[in-house]
DNA sequence: GCCAATGTCAAACGTACGATTCAAATGATC
DNA sequence: GATCATTTGAATCGTACGTTTGACATTGGC
């Protein structure tokens, strides 16, 4: 039979939720087997029976968010070219199709606001180190889609200006979901998700007045395309 | 009598500087004090004898580097302030009075830049967490003293608008440095340092648009555009 | 020469980890 | 209801960790 890629019930799919909110609570090292499996109250087996290994599940944690979040982010720069065809669509919403869908996965997950920015952040901060080849190629491709998109926009840029204006997009993006819950002071009775609209708003202000920066840079000294990797 | 903080010479200092290597290499949680101990032929228990614990170890390696950096911050902010004195700095200056001394430290260090900027990204990114309070204070003194700086020349920016620009500035540094090996791919006989260099000018003037942006840019900015790359 | 103070060393301590084992239990299929 | 693969449970494995110990070596002041 097809096997299902990720558990919808049962207690495999209990132990992906406890690691996934250990994991954004403590971050991927501070957790240990035991500590999952006593919160979701199954045997210090179970994870080497479900995945294999640790880093198994870790991989698995990973890949449930990262997955949709690079389709979803290739779906929207897609509809965002389409609505725009022909024309040259403006910065804030090729940057917005790259960096909304981060927040977009709350309500595929039982974790709290707050716990999944954390685990997005993790998640990302640290793209690339032991990930599985198949995500690694998503991550590459998804990434080399946005460079085109934003080559289009800002044609007088080289190819490494343009990756290094998207490595400090990321990086605010990334910094910003780590140190959420340290940095933002909620005012009262308003939402954490609605706080967050905001300040992703400031993000994408921030980032597309970077990005558009200049636009009469003169030429670089060599071009090295593509071989980049970033989120 | 009065205690030389950091060791110039011996075995405590040859521990700092094999430990501060492994540590930029692996980070912080992936090297044990035997793989330290042993890269620096010593004993195992030399770490504990001379820090009293792994983890005053990895204070002092933090220390070590964190404390220059906060000061010369401070430094180039209040020589940028001086010789505006009265007029409004542009912001490239006092973005580069952030940023660039996370790039001076090296002549200090016997690190290669490729580590040292591994190594500062990894301190950065998990600045507060386990820090001794003295750090503490002196990065939120810093961090106060350039929003600070920022607000004068963005008047009509509000606090949160203020801090969260910073912070989107904050994150690009980071994972600049963070990911600096693998996204950057060297021109064959350009040195490292050379490199950075054009990549921190990237940074800054991406950061200079971003934190400007929505503001009446006046015209003194535009005056001097190139002013601060005079290396 | 002596004696603290200081530094080094091999050895071991207790703990926690990821992984494994194997028997019992479970559940689906015939 | 018997059969057999799947899933659990408790106990345990070997390893690696940070730390401690106590004996030994080195040093500098008197």
């Amino acid at each position: 039979m097809h096997e299902v890629p990720f558990p919808q019930s049962g207690p495999k799919r209990k132990l992906l939720d406890v690691a996934e909110e250990l994991f954004a609570e403590k971050g991927f090292e501070a957790v240990s087997v035991r500590d999952i499996t006593q919160a979701a109250k199954a045997n210090v087996a179970a994870i080497n029976y479900h995945f294999g290994s640790r880093d198994g599940l870790i991989a698995m944690v990973v890949v449930r968010h990262l997955v949709p979040v690079c389709e979803e982010r290739l779906a929207r720069l897609d509809a965002v070219e389409k609505r725009w065809a022909g024309k040259t669509p403006p910065l804030e919403e090729i940057i917005e199709a790259m960096l909304r869908p981060l927040l977009g996965q709350l309500r595929k997950s039982d974790l709290s606001e707050r716990l999944f920015y954390k685990l997005i952040g993790r998640i990302f901060a640290q793209a690339g180190e032991g990930m599985p080849s198949s995500v690694e190629g998503l991550l590459a491709k998804t990434n080399d889609r946005f460079k085109k998109a934003f080559g289009k926009v800002l044609p007088t840029l080289s190819g490494e200006d343009l990756a290094w204006r998207i490595h400090f997009v990321s990086g605010g993006m990334i910094h910003m979901l780590s140190n959420y819950d340290s940095v933002q002071k909620l005012p009262a009775g308003s939402s954490a998700a609605s706080a967050m609209e905001v300040t992703l708003g400031r993000l994408i202000r921030f980032s597309a007045a970077g990005m558009g920066e200049g636009m009469a840079v003169a030429a670089e000294l060599v071009e090295s395309p593509q071989a980049f990797f970033d989120f």
